[in-house]
DNA sequence: CTGAAAGCGCTTACAG
DNA sequence: CTGAAAGCGCTTACAG
């Protein structure tokens, strides 16, 4: 490999060396273009003797697509989005793009981060994990940038979104913990912006007004560890202290428990049940063995994936909202029902009991 | 906010509303460029009023700087990495640079990726959490870009690292467990072709050896919780059991704890002792409370940015190999020594016996 | 199939 | 301080 400069070599500097126009170096790394076979080949070896790469800048400026997606995710900290973050890693780097990621942000403006992102001229947007999203999908909407929000939904038609069945999720919950024989409910609650929360909690009362129940004794957690656990300690201090506890989240649910066992010596299940959502890796640890509703992230990816790269290609492909469903997993964390399990691929399920009713949208 | 067409304004439409120069508005978006006041805000309101941004990818084109960082990191499963990236996000974004994040990928080949990362002529690379550290390293090498590796070193001098001390965080334990009383010591190890691994392993035997006791049973968890658990079902088949069991990091010593309660009904720490390396979040989770080596991850991206900056502002710098120390931090997961902890920030340390020998790296 | 040429949206000497 | 112009490294009609 021979190199006479520091600087990559340009595809002037192969045309050159392989006795061919700068156009059909171009032509031979631009799958489809009309080159014959002779002069592809020419064009091949003398970049492998230069190691010459096209520069995707260049290449983005011209064609105006610079296959970059920009994924907002300012919190990492719940191993969901982790999770996330390697499943689009994985398909979008199939498709030929990628990512550019903008994580560890405050909270404050959205104007600065959305700047950033649109200076890239980015193909898309997916704002996951953020306190921003309304008001960044504000922003690409007006900019006319494909934007697709996942795990959440903003209020405004017009924009993406990615979920799993929040409201039924948090039903099936209400109903599971319910024909347990559970008596006293509380809900440890997510971040009050978060549509996710929302959905979860409308879901659960639902659930439990359907039972004839009231709603649950709620106190928030903001999907932050110590929080979550503040809103433990309010709850077991109450003087009718709830026997059932949904935290928005698994991650809240794990402080939950800690909260509970270490610092009031009760047992979970034995003395309150605790369930959570989205059965991220620690839900399956045996210390925790997280009672949960599972979120499909592979699905859930694929589906992003889908809106983003269809409107990609059509900027104006309709918005739209895609929800998919998930599996309550019966594990060891709240107290179990006498019916309605079944094993299925190794884990347990809850299905249902066809005996309490079924809440609807209309009870929102 | 006035827009003609779907595509974002240039400089040139600023510049016909403006009433100036294409050349004034470039100014007026360069700090410290030789422009006045009034010509400046001439062209500000004109890009407010058309939303204009400056198109950083046509920049980058012309000043052969992108001001983005490509973060290789394969695997996200064990929670240090998320704290990473996010730290890492934070940084770079003060500084105005961005991340473009590989991840999700299998470990094959390393030239698709170098490939890939080398066509948006990225300013600098840091390498991870990935099997292919070292093909990687040895490819920027080649390319003249600036690399670094983050926890982990290869043998090839000329690449940067910024690694904790993980020789001496083996020693550590090893004195730890030997002080606390343990006879009989077992290793659970990541991967093999992991230079943290290999430190890890060969400061704990060094340590064992310091205090004349033969090195540890070694099982292979090669960072994975499967296989984590498979190791720790066979050190724990064994005749002569160990009483003590270091997990190369966190994540192996809670699937090790979790095996050993779960599946042998046996205590942590009463029968066996576990520690771990990272001190990551489940590390202190009450259910673990893991007594671990920190890894001071603040410092370790701050060094680590440092290393890289001053890389792309002056290609020629010497490579330069970092080592920051971490604590011992003593929970719950291990027999105490009877001497030598401490109280530092309301963090129970180990500071070491004077008693017992320090392992040096000659030991080796 | 091939090459000469225009142009993507900027930055930055250069001359005034 | 300001503008005209060259040029960054490509893609892609256009003409042959």
């Amino acid at each position: 490999m021979i190199r006479n400069s520091s600087a990559p070599p340009t595809s002037w500097e192969v045309a050159r060396r392989a006795g061919v126009s700068q156009s059909a170096v171009s032509r031979s790394f631009t799958p489809g273009a009309s080159i014959s076979d002779a002069t592809r080949s020419k064009v091949m070896d003398a970049a492998r003797e230069l190691g010459y790469r096209p520069n995707a800048i260049a290449r983005s400026l011209i064609t105006a697509r610079s296959r970059i997606i920009a994924v907002v995710m300012a919190y990492l900290e719940n191993l969901l989005y982790p999770r996330v973050l390697e499943e689009f890693g994985r398909r979008f780097a199939a498709l030929g793009y990628h990512l550019l990621l903008f994580t560890g942000l405050k909270d404050r403006d959205s104007d600065p981060v959305f700047d950033q992102i649109m200076q890239y001229r980015v193909d898309g947007i997916i704002l996951a994990s953020t306190g921003l999203s309304s008001a960044l999908a504000e922003e690409c909407l007006a900019a006319g940038v494909p934007v697709v929000l996942f795990n959440r939904t903003t209020g405004r038609p017009g924009v993406c979104s990615v979920t799993s069945d929040n409201f039924a999720g948090g039903g099936k919950l209400a109903r599971f913990l319910v024909a347990s024989g559970h008596r006293r409910f509380a809900y440890i609650a997510g971040l009050a912006s978060s549509s996710t929360n929302r959905d979860r909690q409308a879901g659960f009362a639902a659930g439990l007004a359907a039972c004839g129940l009231p709603p649950p004794v709620v106190q928030v957690g903001n999907y932050s560890t110590q929080e979550a656990a503040a809103a433990t300690r309010a709850l077991m201090a109450r003087p009718a202290r709830p026997d059932a506890i949904f935290a928005a989240n698994d991650h809240m649910a794990i402080a939950a428990i800690d909260t509970i066992r270490s610092e009031f010596g009760l047992s979970v299940p034995g003395d309150v049940s605790v369930v959570g959502y989205d059965d991220v890796g620690p839900a399956r640890w045996p210390a925790y063995a997280i009672t949960t509703v599972a979120q499909p992230v592979d699905r859930m990816v694929a589906e992003t994936v889908e809106l983003i790269m269809a409107r990609i290609e059509d900027r104006s492909t309709a918005a739209e909202s895609r929800v998919v469903g998930g599996d309550l997993i019966v594990r060891a964390s709240a107290r179990r029902p006498p019916r309605g399990l079944v094993e299925r691929d190794g884990q347990l399920l809850y299905l249902g009991d066809t005996a309490l009713p079924e809440p609807r949208e209309t009870d929102r």
